[in-house]
DNA sequence: TTGCAATTCAAACACTTGTATGAAACTATC
DNA sequence: GATAGTTTCATACAAGTGTTTGAATTGCAA
């Protein structure tokens, strides 16, 4: 039980071609020349190269979570087990924002590859990411204890349009920056996470009235909220 | 010049194939097996496989922005050459997410289709949305006679959180929809356009003082907006 | 019909991919 | 220092890919 430098050098490199390259063309041939070692090698310490994207994979987004948990846990703490909605949201997109977007931190190789893994959603990252329920509902339910009262499928809609406004940036920060030219200032992250957080709560809480269930006012039919738009 | 029977019937089969079970595993052999082609026709009539996938999206994604610019179009004289903010966001969003949301009209592969394109992102798609930034300028060209005398980084920050919340709902729809346990109604387009839109909207007017430049408040740097969150 | 171009077809080509094999080299324990 | 277990290595394998080829077939005009 030793060498596990051969382990760490494939891991390395891996997530290095991968971020700059996309999986779609890297192959363990890459791979391996990359990280000066034996084809077979990756095989043999990880048994196949899905299983060692999902490593790679894995391993940052325990962390990316890990980060989110402890920002809502310790905000919910603060406030005595209820955080306002504000640094719910905060705690669930700065993570990833700051990690992907981020200056440099490490050389960014981690960061580019979430970006990367954002953006091609190959089968061993798809299956990880559909596991991922769990974890947003966690969120979910400490939005339900933040603004208690309101329609459940408003939070879900809330928290769904936080996690596109912050995934979508990541993914598009190269068209944005080319559309607005320049115009849009993408180094600026605690801006960005502000304004998305900003445009979060208020798509939880502009559109009606800010606590408590609404009466009645649009009939039933199905959960649908009201809105005063158009 | 005859048959293009062939031609079509390619078309037709690999736009239902890769509408399916996406770009990754869907081989020129599964797609002349379901044409009933043989497998040369695909690069006798196409030239190579990335052209042939290049002239599905163009095909489609032209449909796209002809219905964006069309509605645009109409109701920008509504308004006598100013149409409202509300208006502009429609048009950008509404014919995406009912191509891709909508119920089935015509099968839907064509809608399916382009969740794949939306989702995937091989090279030959890759290039040809490079090239939509032109089509999307036609957008904030409008929102700034809409709101004029906004910061233009606040239009390019709306329009893409306009599409952000559109392709996000697109792309993970199922995601949502098991997250939510079916309490999001994604089968209501129109609603789900409306609360696109009404969030969009928001983010652009909420923020801060409804028209004209603010004043100062918050200091010059580089030109962020103030807000008033956290 | 004849002739010619457009189209179809079966077959093969050239190449890349991830994976498996079995021997060699190494490492640590006794 | 021999031995057993781990790790590395060169090499081969089997399968699948898009593409090309050159001969057959078709369709249409002269």
């Amino acid at each position: 039980m030793s060498s596990d430098r051969t382990r760490s050098a494939i891991l390395a490199a891996a997530e290095r071609l991968y971020a700059d390259r996309g999986f779609g063309d890297v192959t363990l041939r890459d791979i391996v020349a990359e990280a000066n070692v034996n084809l077979a090698a990756v095989n043999y310490h990880f048994g196949s190269k899905d299983e060692l994207i999902a490593e790679l994979f894995v391993t940052r987004s325990l962390a990316t979570n890990r980060e989110r948990l402890n920002e809502l846990k310790a905000a919910e703490e603060k406030g005595g087990g209820r955080a306002p909605i504000e640094a719910i949201l905060h705690a669930l997109v700065g993570p990833t924002l700051r990690g992907c977007l981020g200056p440099d931190r490490e050389g960014s190789t981690a960061a580019r590859f979430m970006i990367r893994a954002s953006i091609e959603s190959v089968p061993p990252i798809r299956r990880i990411k559909n596991r991922e329920v769990d974890h947003l509902r966690k969120f979910i339910a400490a939005m339900r204890r933040a603004m208690p009262g309101r329609d459940d499928a408003d939070l879900y809609w809330g928290l769904h349009f936080a996690l596109a406004m912050s995934h979508h940036t990541i993914r598009e920060k190269e068209r944005l920056a080319k559309l607005s030219e320049g115009q849009c200032d993408l180094n600026d992250v605690d801006a960005i996470v502000e304004r998305v957080v900003s445009v979060s709560v208020m798509a939880l809480t502009g559109g009606e009235a800010p606590t408590k269930k609404a009466p009645g006012k649009v009939a039933a039919s199905h959960g649908r909220l009201t809105r005063q738009d158009l």
